[in-house]
DNA sequence: CTAATAGTGTCTTTAAGACAGTATAGA
DNA sequence: TCTATACTGTCTTAAAGACACTATTAG
């Protein structure tokens, strides 16, 4: 090794968020249009660069929802999914991205922000079903992001957070039929979620206007950690052995 | 918005390694004694900057690896945990770590390597008990690397990282032990691990040489998604909702 | 023989799933 | 009344755990 010290080269970071949200029973995310070069055009995730060095992840994360989708972090449960980093992923150069995921109850549509052309919710379905190409890697972060929030249900209160304050324990059953794309039967769903300790919590004795009998309107609990947990189905395709990320 | 085109502010890139090992029947983690400063002669993970710009990720964990570490990455499980970089946690600037879960089979004592003054396998329990303190936030990392670990063992075939080439499912079981920190009924094991299709195959028909009747040898099967999964006992504390990592 | 570990059989308990049946609203 | 949804009870089945028992080696 020679004297003169060496420094270590410098990389750019960006954040790219998977926002999920249920709208009419189906899963949705929020796409933008990218307005500028490369992959002008091309359906992206909202995300960017990180606007100065000593700017936190998380709090990049939150100022591109707001600048890229007009979207109001405060709400949001966020969770970071991993670092993309793969050689040729972005054309400019050495991009590493952190990637999150939030989940948000079921929204308005959102406006276009100012560094994008457009906002707007998609089915998740259509991307898988490749009827979009998404621009970067965008593609495997949104499996993963989506990935992740299918294991997070069943052990975490995650599906909470994708109803409003008060919520019906139908509605709740929808989260889960909705992110794990199976059927639930309806009564055996009501027992296991109110056996488990901490999960909801009966909110006044209100109700909501349906077709039916009313239902017990619910409030999130103190627990984050359900147990027992409600384990989905089998023949879907849980974490294998992957190394990146 | 000026006309000066806007460019993103760099940033210092590095990795850092949980690498897991079973030794005597206790979960250990590679450690180095820092050699230069922040945080001289303080114990910390394997790891360090990009060399380059064009550096992989993973061949920088593998390359860092080896050269702290003398350990050759080829037979070495490693799964991306997430990226670090909350403002404060290095001294010297703004660095972002992606730090990366290793699991290794038995190993004999590492060598030093160049950069770190030593390097050893430390039971985890020194650390966690904070008889050893680490630098930067590794505590927090490693804490994330055993949790990611725990849970990995129940539906995937990691724990069978940690075993040699070929291993008796006594050997298994210790593995499982280890990591969680339970003690399980060798009887009901046994049955279980064997009814779960792909995931350990008969050896030959070799033995190994115990005080008792010799066992079996088994090798890594072709699954790596274990079905119907090995739950871990209740009682521990599985995934919470945190926003980093 | 005894000691020690490998592997099997079987019972009990517990959770999951199917599904009939009751309750409470609107029209 | 009928319809639709909310909620309850019960049976069947499958998995988890406890633990007695047999098998095969070393000494």
């Amino acid at each position: 090794m020679p004297d003169t010290p060496w420094t270590p080269p410098p990389v750019l970071l960006a954040v790219d968020l998977v926002i999920l949200t249920l709208r009419s029973a189906q899963l949705h995310v929020l796409l933008v249009e990218r307005g500028i070069e490369p992959y002008r055009g091309r359906h992206a995730l909202p995300g960017g660069f990180l606007s100065h060095a000593d700017e936190d992840l998380t709090a990049a994360a939150r100022r591109e929802l707001r600048e890229e989708a007009n979207l109001d972090a405060a709400r949001l449960h966020l969770e970071q999914l991993g670092a993309y980093g793969a050689l040729g992923r972005d054309p400019r150069g050495r991009v590493v991205s952190v990637a999150y995921l939030a989940v948000a109850p079921g929204l308005p549509e959102p406006e276009a922000g100012t560094d994008a052309a457009g906002a707007a919710w998609v089915p998740v379905h259509d991307v898988e079903a490749r009827h979009l190409e998404l621009a970067f890697d965008h593609r495997q972060i949104l499996a993963d992001g989506i990935e992740r929030a299918r294991t997070k249900l069943e052990k975490s209160s995650l599906a909470a957070a994708f109803c409003g304050e008060t919520f019906t324990i139908a509605e709740l059953q929808q989260v889960y039929e909705a992110v794990w794309g199976t059927r639930l039967d309806p009564r055996n769903f009501y027992r296991k979620v109110r056996g488990i300790p901490g999960f909801i919590v009966p909110a006044g004795s209100q109700r909501r206007t349906t077709g039916g009998r009313p239902a017990q309107l619910f409030r999130r609990g103190p627990q984050t950690v359900l147990f027992p947990p409600l384990n989905r189905p089998p023949s879907q395709t849980p974490t294998p052995l992957r190394t990146d990320p």
